[in-house]
Order: C-alpha cells, then structure tokens, then sequence
RNA sequence: GGGUUGGUAGCUCAGCGGUAGAGCAGCGGCCUUUUAAGCCGUUGGUCCAGGGUUCAAAUCCCUGCCAACCCA
C-alpha cells in the first residue's frame, strides 16, 4: 500500500508540473448540469438534440490518443459517456488546454463542457470546449479489460473492485434497492422503525458467541448483539404493535462462503398476528422485491463448481468408492462405464463449462447406479440395513441436488411440516427400510443417522435426541429446498421463544422459510406467557443464571400482546435475489485479517 | 482448527533447477471521428517473508504471513 512504484512517481511529477503552472488539479466545482450516461440516454432517447450545450463531470476510464484528435471515456454512477477533444478546439481556450489536456491520465476526474453531437461511427459524444481538472489520481487503476481478479484485493479495496467492474457495482446498488424496498413494504403496512442497542449488558435473543467489548466510563462489560428480538419485543409491551428494525449483528464465529461475524438483520413483530400472518408476510415482501429489484419471479442461479467436484471426487475416488472399475462391481459393463467415464469427466472438465444440466444427469446416473446394483444383488434388503453402496449412491444423489436447480420460482412456496420432511428425507435415503423415523427409539434414532445416512461426523456423542433429528435436517433437508418452502412445526427444543401449537405440545408454532438451500427467515407465533418464556430460556440457558435478561422477563410480566415476529437475513436475501454464492460479494467491505 | 490451491511488473498471467517473460497500462514518436483504436520504439521486478538443499533456486524442501475453496 505504501510502495512507491514508477507510474506513481510518474503521476506525482505530472502533479508537480500541474502546480508549477499554476493550475489545481484538485479544484471545487458547481454542479454538473448532467450526469454522463445520463446525458447520453437523454440524448439517444431525444430528450437532448445535437448542438445542445452540457456540462458533465466524472472519471476518465479509456484515453483513445489520435494525435490532434483525442478521445476520452468519463463515468460517473449514471454511465459512462464519450468526450471528443480537437486540439484546434482546445487552443481557443488557452494556449495551453490541449497540452495539459494530453497529461491527463486515467483515473482523474474532471469536468468537460461542450455541446452534443455523434461521431462517424455513431457514437454519442461531447465535443469538448473546456475542462477542469477536479482530482488528480497519484495511483493507477486496475487494467480496463481484465478488470481485478485477485480476490483479496477486490475485497480489501473494494473501490478498485467498484471501479472495475459494473456487475459487482450493479450487485450493491441493487443490494441498497432492496433495503429500500424492505422499508417501505413495512412502512406501508402501517410499521414503526426502531434503532435498538447494539451494545448489550446479556445478548440474547440467539444461541450464538457474542463480541465483548468494555465501556470505560461505566466500568462494565458490554456485548456487542447476536439478536434484536429482546427489545423489540419489550416494544410490544410498550404499545408500538408493528414494529420492525434493520440493523447490523455480530456473531463471534466462523467465517464461511455464508458467514461474516457482521450481517444485517431485518427483524418485524406484529401484534396480534402469528406464524401464519407472518408467512404471508415474508411471501410478500420476497415478492414484492424480486418484482422491483431484479424484475422478475423466475430468479436464475449460479453454479457453485466447486463443491461438485468434491463431492464426486470423494464418490469416485475414495477407497470403498461405490463406482467404477475395481470396486465392488467386480466388472463394468458398457453401460456403466460409460456413466462412470461421465461422471469422471466432469472432474476435468473447466470450471465454466460445467452446467446444472450436467449435475442433473449426475444425479440421475446415481438412481441408475443404485438400480443396476439392486438387480445385481437382490437380496440387498436382507439384513434391515443398507449396503454401504446404495448409501453412497443415496448419498451423493441428494448431496449434487442442491447443484442441479438452475432456478428459484417465487410463484410456488410450499408449506411441509418438519417432521414430515426428516421422515421422508430418512426414508428415501433408506430405500424405504425406516419409513417413520419417529417410530424408531431414540437411540435407533442415533444409530441409523451415524451408520446409515451417513451423519457419524456431523453427531456427537452427547447430542440429545431432538439434535439428531436437527442434524437430518441440517445435513439432509435444508440444503435441498432451493425453491420457496416454509418448514412448520419445529421440535419445541430448538426454538425457546415460540409459543407451543395447541394440537401438538411437542412442537411450535414456528416456521423457516429456506430459499435456495439456506434458512432465510424464522417466523414464529411469540411467546408471551411470561412463565413459560422463564422455564424454557432457563433450559436454555443451561444453569447459569447471568446469562438471564431478568429485565426482558419482567417485561413480559407487565403483559406483551399476541404477536408474530420474523427475522430475515438480508445478506443471505441478497444472495439469493442476486445470484451470488458468497456472502463476500453482497457486503461491501467483508471481514478479512487485518493486513500487518 | 484440518485439507487443497494460490501469492512473479500497476493489472491479468506464463515460466517450475541454468541470463526475469508476455499482453494490457505507462513513457517517447506518427496519425483531426476513435472506442479493448492502430503502427514504431521503450521503461518498469525485494519472483509474499525467512531459513535450508545445490556449483546454481522464482522453480526443490521447511517454517511463517495473506487469500480462495472444501471440511469441522
């Protein structure tokens, strides 16, 4: 950062000369009477005529040097436009202007006055009369055609990234739409936006590490949030009965392709309304913002390639590999090695040319695989247990799923119970041998999950029985919903702040709404009997009774109404409305170690 | 935390034991309607850092730093 290269010494000398005759090349400026791409739409629509005078200001991205005749590109937010530059035009001005013209470098912003016309090939243009330099650039910009590529710099530079490329510019101007689009659905509806503390004496509201911090003055500790909810919802007591917040959260955990420990929220209660109010609502406002933002309903995605080359990598390739010649076929036939060398394939193939159609077909020659070895072997159900094979095709089968939906249709959103997706999910991937995995004991429970679906890393030995449940889903489910579903009924145990459905104590009155295999938005019927609030954040809390917000409890104890509440992570929203797979590309400046 | 890959000119990358390379950008020259302008010439490097192996290291080995991806 603090290298002194020779163009940054070339663009100081060019400074130095600036200065030495007497011109600013970091001068104030009035208002531009357009904006460049702005000037140039007005103009291709009509609304400005050739000969019509503009005063324009931005930065030179492209210098075309035709000797007598120059060409520039200036860009601002609005676009970009062409200014043409005659030295004969220039001198008029001053002896000078086509000289000082000439050292300009790319990057500078200035600002050009002239009148409108089109060049021989067409091209909207000004014909420059006068300039201004308004800042010199003493660094140069990334290459105009490769644009950046290294991820680290994109990310710790954002603004060279930002000057680089106009799609991940586009992304984050759509990304400030959206949270447009969110505050004013809500203001609609008739909801009050709150700022709440972001600095918490007891974060709660989530099961989550939180930040530390320590305020000087008070002598205490502070924690940075993990949640909004706890105040909200003492706003319900207050009477503020549709309420919302947007705002910023901190977690103290990994960092993934899905996880900053910074992400904004967007948390909403309503009184007297319930999980299903809230349903309508989250459909809604998705809609409303797919409609306003991107365009459409039908949203595309990206392929993530990397993850299927893993997973077919390790099918292949591992050492009880289910596929392939010396595994457990003893012999291929023409047929499946013609699958296998397909699925090979797509390990060598380039990143680009790998499509969704083409994980389909993977997925399709699983079943296929799976077929020829129940014919192979028809007796593979004796034992009431799976065949490592037929898990591996299983497994692989559902695990490319996720990779093989090219696009989310927000027309259709579907409301399965929890329950019943876990217990569909086990039974598929058990050839239908555990038909009702709530029939099973819970250690058949712990059993099955470790040794026949394949979760043994993903369950600890102290998990407790609804956990299991909780890493099928996670593991198995979740990751499969790419199109708009609302999972209902979530086991009591996981959600501590939601009120029990009355024909069912078992389980909430909750729902999570997953789009594009990621958990966008829980919505719940809110608990407000204040006992029961106590008992389960107790359980949660584990014993340690510090980690109580007393407060919030008495709270509920002066009488909080009825209400529905969701949480929406707008990041992982952006992603999903966006097409972009790594939370990094929709937050403009994503935690990274600090360099030296 | 573990695994994989990467870090070479301002940018994008090649080179993978034997003189540090290309394209773009830059600089100089030619060209008064070009647009990834073109043509001629040319500058530019702590090859991430440190250690080791070797007659010789950008290249092989080790350690560290940073990043991406995968897994936890």
């Amino acid at each position: 950062m603090d290298d002194t290269n020779s163009l940054i010494q070339q663009r100081r000398d060019k400074l130095k000369a600036l200065n030495e005759a007497g011109v600013d090349p970091f001068k104030n400026f009035a208002k531009p009477t357009h904006g460049c791409g702005a000037a140039r739409e007005m103009f291709e629509r009509g609304d400005l005529k050739e000969g019509d005078r503009v005063l324009i200001a931005g930065r030179i991205t492209a210098h075309r040097d035709m000797g007598k005749s120059q060409f520039i590109d200036l860009k601002d937010v609005s676009g970009r436009i062409q200014v043409y530059a005659q030295k004969q035009e220039l001198e008029k001005r001053g002896p000078t202007q086509f000289e000082i013209f000439k050292q300009l470098d790319l990057a500078d912003f200035i600002a050009a006055e002239g009148t409108l016309f089109r060049t021989r090939t067409g091209e909207p243009s000004v014909k420059l009369e006068s300039f201004v330099i308004l800042s010199k650039a003493l660094r140069p910009p990334p290459a105009k055609w490769e644009g950046l590529a290294d991820p680290e710099i994109r990310y710790r530079q954002r603004y060279l990234d930002l000057i680089s490329s106009d799609e991940v510019k586009a992304t984050f101007l759509k990304r400030s739409m959206i949270v447009r689009e969110i505050r004013a659905f809500f203001h609609e509806r008739g909801y009050v936006e709150v700022e709440t503390p972001m600095m918490q004496a007891i974060p709660g509201g989530a099961a989550a590490q939180p930040f530390k911090t320590h305020h000087n003055a008070l002598g205490c500790e502070f924690y940075l949030r993990i949640a909004l909810e706890l105040y909200l919802k003492r706003l319900l007591v207050g009477g503020i009965d549709k309420v919302f917040e947007i705002g910023r959260n901190f977690r103290n955990e990994g960092l993934s392709r899905r996880h900053n420990p910074e992400f904004t929220m967007l948390e909403a209660y309503e009184a007297y309304g319930d999980y299903a109010t809230m349903m309508e609502t989250v459909e809604s406002l998705v809609k409303r913002i797919a409609e306003r933002v991107v365009g459409k309903l039908v949203l595309g995605r990206t392929l993530a390639v990397e993850p299927v080359r893993r997973l077919l990598e390790d099918a292949l390739n591992s050492p009880q590999a289910a596929f392939g010649p010396g595994s457990l076929w003893g012999r291929l036939e023409a047929e499946q090695a013609e699958r296998f060398a397909f699925l090979q394939s797509l390990l060598t193939l380039a990143p680009e040319t790998v499509t969704f159609a083409e994980v389909a077909k993977a997925r399709a020659i699983c079943v296929e695989f799976k077929q020829w070895y129940k014919e192979l072997h028809p007796d593979w159900n004796q034992q009431a247990s799976l065949p490592v094979q037929i898990q591996a095709f299983n497994r692989l089968e559902r695990a490319l799923r996720p990779y093989s939906e090219s696009e989310i249709d927000l027309n259709v959103w579907n409301k399965p119970r929890y329950r019943d997706l876990v217990r569909q999910a086990v039974s598929e991937m058990t050839e239908g041998l555990f038909p009702d995995w709530f029939a099973l004991s819970p250690e058949d429970r712990k059993n099955v999950a470790v040794n026949q679906l394949g979760l043994g890393g993903d369950i600890a030995a102290a998990y407790e029985d609804f956990e299991v449940t909780g890493a099928v889903f996670e593991k198995l489910v979740e990751p499969t919903l790419i199109q708009p579903t609302f999972v209902t009924h979530l086991p009591k145990q996981l959600v501590p702040l939601a009120k029990l459905d009355p024909n069912d104590p078992t389980s909430v009155e909750v729902f999570e709404c997953c789009i594009n295999g990621q958990e966008i938005s829980p919505g719940y019927s809110e608990q407000n009997d204040p006992v029961a609030q106590r008992e389960a954040l107790e359980h949660q809390a584990g014993g340690e009774q510090q980690k109580l917000d007393e407060d919030f409890l008495a709270a509920l104890e002066h009488g909080m109404p009825p209400a529905g509440g969701i949480g929406i992570g707008i990041d992982r929203l952006c992603m999903m409305l966006l097409g972009q797979e790594s939370i990094r590309d929709v937050i403009l400046f994503p935690q990274l170690r600090p360099k030296v």
